[in-house]
RNA sequence: GGCCCCAUCGUCUAGCCUGGCCUAGGACACCGGGUUUUCAUCCCGGCAACAGGGGUUCAAAUCCCCUUGGGGUCACCA
């Protein structure tokens, strides 16, 4: 099952990688994946002002956190100068370009257009029209030396044998100006597929006002690279039935760029978000944690003096109820610190208002239980304190609850008891019976 | 502005190529209900779209044209 399927992604280095570029990428693995093909990786470097070493390894960098690998290069354009010269000489001697002289730039070189083509076929888009008679003639090596982007991507494509070229529909125009090279340089048209632009929330073009826009964005906000694998190959693309979750795996075997979309789509956080929530509900409890270590050491929280047995038992209890990793922490912060934010309408409705008694009750019940680590103990002690009372349990719940994490939401109230361990227990009903209720 | 591309629920989309099975399906969000000690999860139900106008046809979301709207592109940037 060997195939001659070759595609590439080029990134520019002049910032992190793009969202939409990572979706471009993303579009191109899982073609070549599909068809057993091979991905060349490219680092078009050809702008010497804004090329920078950080944005290649930052580009690499989200490569790899997104899991997209490649099996070639990269290359870098600015180290294949030679290659280039000796193209645009070639097209120089046949008189399919010519010297241009500006007093401040300097020399360059333009590509004469002589040839009339009239369109060419996209996989997603159908026959594109184009009129070259209403092209210019361009500039394919600019005045200091470097090949300019129209030029030099064809020439690599030419000579690495691509043989689907997948980008981005803003590239649509520049196509008839490549294939005008491609012709007169004699290689083999590669097959096009230009897919459709992600928009930001408000329907244009995503830019920094957007917020997150890089990957890295993405990163550092909490998401997991599966889900925003997932979520960003369905802008434009699916499967061609009903089923949203998909893994690599699912994506490989179903992707087709006939099944590629042509219309631009909008980036929706909210869905973004629970999908994430999906991920993270399905990661085994040792990766999440491991994923959330870097979050939990960011806000300072005392995980050095926590075991690791104590946090997958938090985690575990708590990864249904956050959508990006950061939450996590805002949700937890009681089982790790002892500043205790009180949530007021919490206070005045679960406490304030309700039976100073059952607090104290509580206390002194809770002091006389031996094994918080006993689901079972802790339970029977709350349900008899009910049962003395003649009360639901959520009217005992939720003041305790309130009492020990500031809120009224968290998880059931005695893994709560039992992860925040006696000595805390009892601390803060302490503290609530003498700050709260001592009036 | 010239040229090019696009147009289904608020959003992502299925259906369009190969007209009839579409009283247009799914998902997110939203609204209602159930489960639950709270919240979340989970389950059930609901709201909601073929941009407009002309054709072609027995029949159009599906084909054609126009209008409108949106996007892209017009660099010695990629």
């Amino acid at each position: 099952m060997d195939s001659n399927v070759k595609v590439r992604f080029p990134p520019s280095p002049t910032g992190f990688l793009h969202i939409g570029g990572a979706r471009t990428a993303l579009y191109n693995w899982l073609f070549a994946r599909h068809n057993n093909g091979k991905m060349v990786l490219r680092i078009e470097d050809t702008d010497r002002q804004r090329s920078t070493e950080e944005a290649t390894q930052a580009i690499l960098d989200s490569m790899e956190w997104l899991g997209l690998d490649w099996d070639e290069g990269p290359y870098h354009q600015s180290e294949r100068l030679e290659i280039y010269n000796e193209h645009v000489e070639k097209l120089l001697k046949d008189g399919k370009a010519f010297h241009v002289d500006d007093p401040e730039k300097g020399r360059a070189v333009r590509f004469k257009i002589t040839d009339e083509l009239t369109g060419f076929d996209d996989i997603v888009h159908g026959n594109i029209k184009s009129d070259t008679s209403l092209l210019e003639d361009f500039v394919i090596r600019k005045a200091d030396g470097f090949p300019a982007y129209n030029f030099a991507c064809v020439v690599d494509d030419g000579v690495m044998g691509i043989t689907h070229i997948i980008r981005g529909d803003d590239h649509l125009s520049n196509t008839p100006r490549q294939i005008a090279i491609y012709k007169a340089l004699g290689f083999d048209l590669p097959k096009f597929a230009h897919i459709p632009m992600i928009l930001g929330e408000d329907g244009s073009r995503m830019s920094k006002r957007h917020g997150a826009t890089s990957v890295t964005d993405y990163r550092t906000k909490g998401y997991l690279p599966d889900a925003i694998v997932n979520f960003i190959a369905l802008l434009g693309w699916s499967p061609g039935h009903d089923q949203e979750l998909l893994t690599r795996q699912e994506m490989i075997e179903k992707f087709t760029l006939k099944r590629v979309n042509k219309t631009s789509s909008q980036f929706d956080f909210t869905k973004l978000d629970w999908m994430n929530s999906k991920y993270i509900q399905d990661l085994p409890v040792g990766d999440l944690v491991s994923e959330l270590q870097p979050y939990i050491k960011d806000a300072n929280l005392e995980s050095d003096v926590v075991s690791d047995e104590w946090l997958h038992k938090l985690v575990e209890l708590y990864k249904e109820r956050f959508r990006t990793l950061p939450e996590f922490v805002t949700l937890t912060t009681p089982f790790f610190s002892d500043e205790i934010e009180y949530e007021d309408a919490a206070v005045q409705k679960h406490l304030k208002k309700g039976n100073p008694a059952l607090i104290k009750d509580a206390y002194e019940k809770l002091k006389e239980v031996k094994d918080f680590s006993s689901i079972e103990e802790l339970e029977s002690c709350l349900r008899s304190i009910t049962t003395e009372h003649n009360i639901g349990f959520g009217k005992l719940a939720q003041p305790i609850r309130v009492a020990l994490i500031g809120k009224s939401a968290s998880a059931g109230i005695f893994e709560t008891l039992e992860l925040l361990g006696k000595d805390k227990t009892l601390n803060r009903l302490e503290h609530t019976i003498n700050t709260f209720l001592s009036d």
